[in-house]
DNA sequence: CATGAATGAGCGTTCATTCAT
DNA sequence: CATGAATGAACGCTCATTCAT
C-alpha cells in the first residue's frame, strides 16, 4: 500500500471531480490523470463512490485541521475568527474546486448510502463544533449575543465564507476582504451597526 | 403539449432529484414516478440533463418570484427582509430538496455544458438582483453599511437563509426564527450589536 | 382509401429509401415528406417493412410493364434490345436512386421473411422471364448462342445495365451509350468481334 | 489487441449481416456468435457501423488481392480472365454472403456517412483497377475492342461475375461454367459470334 | 503489486405502432 | 378517415469492476 500511489489518486479525483459531475468522469480517466493503471484503483478504494467519499471528506478534514491548529492557538477571540477566515479562504483558493464540490450537503450526494452518510455528516458537524469551539469562547467573554446557539452561528459563519468563494467567481473575482466579511459577521449589515464597530473592537 | 403532463414529470423529477444523485436515477423510474411511459418524458424535454436543468432552474425561477413579490410590495426595509426570509422558508419548508438540490453552485453541475451554464449563471445573478433591489432601498435610506456591495450582502442574505434551512436539519429540525435571522443580518453575532437593535428599528 | 394518398407516402418513401438505409429513416419521416399523418401509413401499409416492400416491389413492377410494353411490340430483334435498355435506362434515371436500392437481389432484405421473400423472388423471375421473351425471340431466329441458357443471358443484360448505370455514378457521369451496350451483349469485349458486328446487324 | 478476437467478430459480423438486414442484427447477437463480451466489440470497432464497413471493406480487399494475384502472374490475357473468374466465383462460393452484401453499391449504404462513403468508393475503384490492369495487357495485345473504356469493361465483367453468382441461386444451383462466362465477355450473346470463336482463340 | 483487456449489467434514447380524439 | 400524443419494447453503447498475466 504505497501511500504515495493513493494521494496521486485521490488528488487525480479531486480535480476532476470538481470540473464535472460524479457519473461523467470514469475511473479509466482518474487512473490515467493519475498515471496508474485502472485496477491498481481498485487496490487503494473499495469502489467509485468510496474514492468519491474520500476526497470528499479528506477536503472537510483538511478544513477541520486548519480550523483547530487556529482554535488551539489560544489567540484573541476577533483575531482567531480572522486567522479562520484567512485559513479557510486560502484553502478554498488553494482548492477552489472545493466550495463547488463539497457544497455544504451530503445528504443528496450519499443519502442513498447510509454507511456514506453517517461519516459524512459526522465530518460536516465536526467542522461546526471545530468553529464552536472558538466561538464558545467568545461568548464566555460576553462578546456574542446569547440568543442564538453557538452551532447555529458557527453555521452562518462557515456559510458567510462559502459565500463569499462563491461571490469571488459571481463578481468577476472582486473578493470581499477577510475583514469585512468578520466584521460583516459581527456586527451585521445595518449601517447603526458600523458606527460601533470601533467599541467592539 | 400538454402542460400538465410536462409538470408531473418535472415533479416527479424533483422528489427523486433531491434525495439521490442524478446518476443514480433513471429515467424510467422518473418516467414511474410520474405515471408515464417512458418515451413521454422525451417528448417534453430533449434529455435527462434538460429536465435536470428545467427542474433546478425552475426552482429559482420560483424564488424569484416570491421574492419580486416582496420587493413590489413597498413596504418598510426591514419588513421586506422579515418577509423574504418568511417565503424563502417556506419555499424551503415545502421543497425542502432543493435546498440540497440547488447548493448554490452550477458551476460542477452544468459547468462542463457551456449551454446549460449560462441559463444556470443568469438565473442565480437574477436572484441575488432581486434581494439587491430591496436592499438598495434600505441602503437608500441610509440604513445599510456601504463599505460592502449590495449584490455581496444579498449573496450573503441568501446563504444564511439557506444555513438556515440546512440548520433545520443538522441541528434536528429546531429552526432558527426568522426575526433571529434577520437581526442576525442586521446586527451580526456581537453581543455588543445586541444593545443596539433597538435603535435600528 | 384514397389511392393518391397511398401514393404520396410511397413516393415520399421511395425518395428516403434511396439515400440512407431502411433503419435510418423513421415512419414520421415518411408522414412528414409525404404531408400526411404518422397514423395514416398505417391505413395504407401494415407496417414499415410492408411499405417497404411494395415500394421495392413497384418498382419492379413498372420496370416489367416498361419491358413487357417492348416485347409485346413486335419488332425487330435487335431494336427490341435496343428500347429495353432505352427504356430501363430512362427508369435508371428518373429513379436513380432504385438501381442502388434494388440491389439485384432481395435475399438479404427479405430472406429472413418468408412472406416478403417469395413475394420479391417472383416479381425478380417474372422481369428476367419478360426479358427471356425477348431473347427468345432471337434465339427463334438463330441470332443467339444457344450453348447458354436464355435465363442466364437476360441475367446477364439485367446486369449490364445494371453495372451502366452504377457507372454513370462511378466514372463521372460519362454514361456508355446504349448502342455499345447492346453491341456488347451481343459482340462481347474481343477486338475480332467487332470486325463482325456489320454482318451481325 | 488481439488480432485473433478482432477477426472472431468479423466473421460473426459477415454471417450474420449476410442473411438479415443491418438493423436486425443486433450487437449482442454478433457478441454471442463470436463468443465474446458485448463491450469487448467496442474495443475493437467504434460502433456498429464501423464493424459492418469493416466486414464489407475487408471483402473487396480480399477480392482485390486475389485479382492482384493473377494480374501479377503474367500469363496469356484469356487465361487470366479465366483464372480470375475462377478465383471470384470461388471467392463467392465460399463467402456466399458476400454476393448479396457487397452488392456493388455503398451509396445508399454509407452515403450519408461521408466518413464510410470515400473509403468505400475507394476499395471499390481498386477492384475494377485490378481487373483493368488485366484488361489494358488485352487491349495492348490488340485482342480488346477500344471504342468502350477498359474501366466499362471491368466493371461489365464483374457485373457478369456476380450475375453468375446470383444465378446460381436463382435457376436452382445451376452455375453458368466459367468458359462460357468468359466466352459471353468475349463474344457476347450472339449467334454469329460463335462461329468467330475459334479465330479469336 | 500493478495492469488493462474483457465483461455484461444497466442506462439513455429511439421509434414503430396504437388508439383516443 | 386522419391524426399525432403516448407508449414501451428493444437497442446501441458505456463503464465500473474483475482477474489472468
Amino acid at each position: 500500500m504505497n501511500a504515495n500511489k493513493r494521494k496521486q489518486i485521490m488528488d487525480a479525483a479531486e480535480s476532476l471531480f470538481s470540473s464535472r459531475r460524479f457519473h461523467e468522469i470514469t475511473v479509466e480517466e482518474i487512473a490515467r490523470k493519475a498515471g496508474v493503471g485502472k485496477g491498481t484503483i481498485y487496490r487503494y478504494f473499495q469502489d467509485k463512490d468510496a474514492l468519491f467519499f474520500e476526497v470528499v471528506a479528506s477536503g472537510y478534514d483538511q478544513l477541520y485541521a486548519v480550523i483547530e491548529e487556529v482554535a488551539e492557538s489560544g489567540e484573541d477571540f476577533k483575531r482567531m475568527l480572522l486567522r479562520v477566515s484567512e485559513r479557510i479562504s486560502e484553502f478554498h483558493r488553494r482548492r477552489l474546486q472545493w466550495i463547488q464540490m463539497g457544497h455544504g450537503d451530503g445528504k443528496r450526494l450519499f443519502g442513498a448510502h447510509g454507511k456514506w452518510r453517517n461519516l459524512w455528516t459526522a465530518r460536516f458537524a465536526r467542522l461546526v463544533e471545530a468553529v464552536s469551539a472558538i466561538l464558545v469562547r467568545g461568548r464566555d467573554q460576553g462578546l456574542l449575543r446569547t440568543d442564538v446557539e453557538v452551532e447555529v452561528l458557527s453555521l452562518f459563519f462557515l456559510s458567510l465564507l462559502r459565500a463569499r468563494g462563491l461571490a469571488a467567481h459571481r463578481l468577476g473575482g472582486r473578493r470581499v476582504k477577510r475583514e469585512l466579511l468578520v466584521d460583516f459577521f459581527c456586527h451585521g449589515a445595518c449601517a447603526c451597526a458600523v458606527g460601533n464597530r470601533e467599541e467592539s473592537r
